[in-house]
DNA sequence: GCCGTTTTCGGCCCGACTGTTTTCAGTCG
């Protein structure tokens, strides 16, 4: 978790450094890049130290692996403590507010002696930021504003609230006739698995309309910017939704643009100007006469500039740009490819519905099969099954294949694994399911070591199939477990345990980071929706969206295979008496 | 501060909107 601490350090350096004038601004986005790759780089820190290899990290060369080991032998950053010393801390506070910028930070400290919002919102109050060289009665409530936002705190959504809320948005616009194309962009676009605000482009050849009707959609007050092409607003409940409308000529050109990352645009510019091209949300022009080359589609954009079509789920500048021009993006997973449903609870547990409701359900969305995974006797708050009720349970899944033939019932229980790393069912009753699934579920807050050992021991089970959630996140509610996730990789790949990738919204457990980090361990991975009312099967495209940005393909994923050769794998770990 | 199938030095993505200004700086994405 080393990578997590520097990272935010360098953020903040960067954060110091753009409040220092005259600094060098390249200087501060390299901070801020290698912060991003530390972020997403899998494997461990100090590995990487003792290997030599941290400029291996994109983005980090000799002078920042100098200062990650200065960071991993003592604990902190000479540098930083220096530039704190240089610029007021407080700053950093009076940028975080929208409207506020590094210049009028400075301009507020200086003449105002601001020195916190409360000081801010006190002089506001008193009408003396006029008194200031640029700051005039609009700028005033726009920054009122940014306090506002700032004090209301409000947290990212999660990518399911976004997607429901941006798709609405969609179906309000795409009815207008002036609405040639309609797209969602942004982070939505990309599938990360928090939004902070979204973003929708249009192409039009009659901009006016369209835009009439976006602002239309704002909150009171909440029209942040309306301008001819670019339009901002707030929703009711305080959503940022950016609209940007281009001609039909600029649409491929203007998704690349609206998508990002950020960091892909920056990369893909930069290749550009290299070949003596440029690229805006316009097109791709070429030398003096800008002669436009393409722009009316993404593949025309990413054609002229020698790649592949980048997947937007990629779109994080993680090596994509290196694999597209190399003809590499591998053919990632999609919905259509999974044959089972994993990870499904019924009313003999803590689901909604019966067994039938569920499997039927599961066949109507063209699943060959399911794993029907009701929790084990030790997780008393979901009714876990004793051992009779489970096997009374195995009898009625019988009874049901008959009826539901060809579709499948896979018996299966997600099993907890116990604080010591037991398994909550001896071995002899795991060996009567079809697939066993285990999880934590309680003592979340064992030690790494301990923890570490625990889900390891579970792993090597010769019953267990999968390891479900395997680190117990829930976004914005529960911090994952503290667990070493590269050798519980290391050893699920040895073990021929699959790692679940859960599709609910607040988990998407594993994550796009760790998805890469244990596939370079050699791991195998399910995606299942963990179903516990018929609703969550809609969250599919979550898992397959999350698996995607950990470049998954589909042969990585154990159930795109069909029931049989799915069951073979699930089993082939089992002493061969009981297979 | 990083980085190189043009470069180990000299580059480093590009544009819209706002507000206050009268040609542009600041902020944002």
């Amino acid at each position: 978790m080393k990578q997590f601490e520097l990272a935010d350090l360098f953020d903040r350096i960067a954060d110091l450094l753009e409040l220092k004038s005259g600094e060098n601004p390249f200087r501060i986005r390299a901070y801020r890049r290698a912060a991003l790759n530390l972020r997403s780089v899998p494997g461990d820190l100090e590995e990487k130290v003792r290997a030599g290899s941290l400029e291996k990290i994109p983005g980090v060369g000799a002078d920042l692996a100098q200062k990650i080991e200065e960071f991993i032998s003592t604990g902190r950053l000479e540098y930083l403590e220096r530039l704190k010393k240089q610029v007021p801390e407080c700053l950093v506070t009076l940028v975080g507010i929208p409207g506020v910028g590094p210049k009028t930070a400075r301009l507020l400290y200086d003449r105002l002696k601001i020195r916190s919002i409360e000081d801010l919102e006190r002089v506001l109050k008193q009408g003396k930021l006029r008194s200031l060289p640029g700051l005039r009665e609009k700028k005033e409530q726009n920054i009122l504003r940014g306090i506002r936002l700032v004090q209301s705190g409000r947290d990212r959504m999660l990518l399911g609230t976004a997607l429901a809320l941006g798709r609405n948005i969609l179906g309000a616009l795409k009815s207008l006739p002036e609405v040639l194309e309609i797209e969602l962009a942004g982070s939505l676009r990309r599938r990360q698995e928090t939004i902070g605000d979204i973003d929708i482009l249009v192409s039009s050849r009659n901009a006016r309309p369209v835009m009439e009707r976006f602002i239309k959609l704002a909150g009171p007050g909440g029209i942040q910017a309306h301008g001819e092409t670019k339009s901002s607003i707030r929703t009711g409940q305080g959503i940022q939704v950016d609209l940007r409308v281009v001609e039909p000529d600029s649409f491929g050109a203007a998704l690349v643009y609206f998508t990002g990352s950020k960091e892909h645009n920056i990369r893909i510019r930069s290749l550009a100007v290299r070949m003596g091209l440029t690229v805006n949300e316009y097109g791709v022009f070429k030398g003096k006469s800008q002669k436009r080359v393409a722009g009316r589609s993404e593949a025309d954009v990413y054609r002229v500039l020698g790649m592949k079509w980048v997947p937007p789920e990629l779109r994080e500048d993680h090596g994509e740009v290196e694999a597209a021009r190399k003809g590499r993006i591998p053919k990632l997973l999609e919905e259509g490819d999974l044959k089972g449903s994993i990870h499904n609870h019924s009313k003999w547990t803590d689901g909604a519905h019966s067994i039938e409701e569920v499997a039927k359900a599961i066949r109507q969305k063209g699943y060959r099969y399911m794993v029907l995974s009701d929790h084990s006797r030790s997780l008393r708050i979901a009714g876990g099954l004793s051992i009779p009720e489970l096997e009374k349970e195995m009898r009625e899944v019988r009874r049901l294949n008959q009826r539901l033939v060809p579709f499948r019932i896979l018996m299966g229980s997600e099993v907890d694994i116990l604080p010591d790393g037991r398994l909550d069912y001896p071995d002899s009753v795991l060996a009567r399911l079809d697939v066993v699934i285990a999880a934590v579920h309680s003592a979340f807050k064992q030690p790494r070591a301990a923890m570490t050992r625990r889900i390891i021991q579970a792993i090597r089970n010769p019953y267990v199939s999968i390891l479900a959630h395997p680190t117990g996140r829930l976004l914005g509610e529960r911090e994952p477990v503290e667990v070493d996730l590269e050798e519980v990789s290391r050893a699920a790949a040895a073990a021929s345990t699959a790692l679940e990738i859960n599709c609910y919204p607040q988990r998407l457990d594993l994550n796009d980071v760790h998805i890469r980090q244990a596939r370079e361990a050699g791991a195998r991975f399910v995606v299942s929706t963990d179903t516990h009312v018929l609703a969550n099967l809609e969250n599919l495209e979550l898992g397959v969206a999350t698996a995607r940005r950990g470049w998954l393909a589909p042969s990585e994923v154990l159930n795109t295979l069909q029931a049989e050769p799915f069951l073979a794998w699930a089993r082939k770990k089992r002493p061969a008496r009981s297979r």
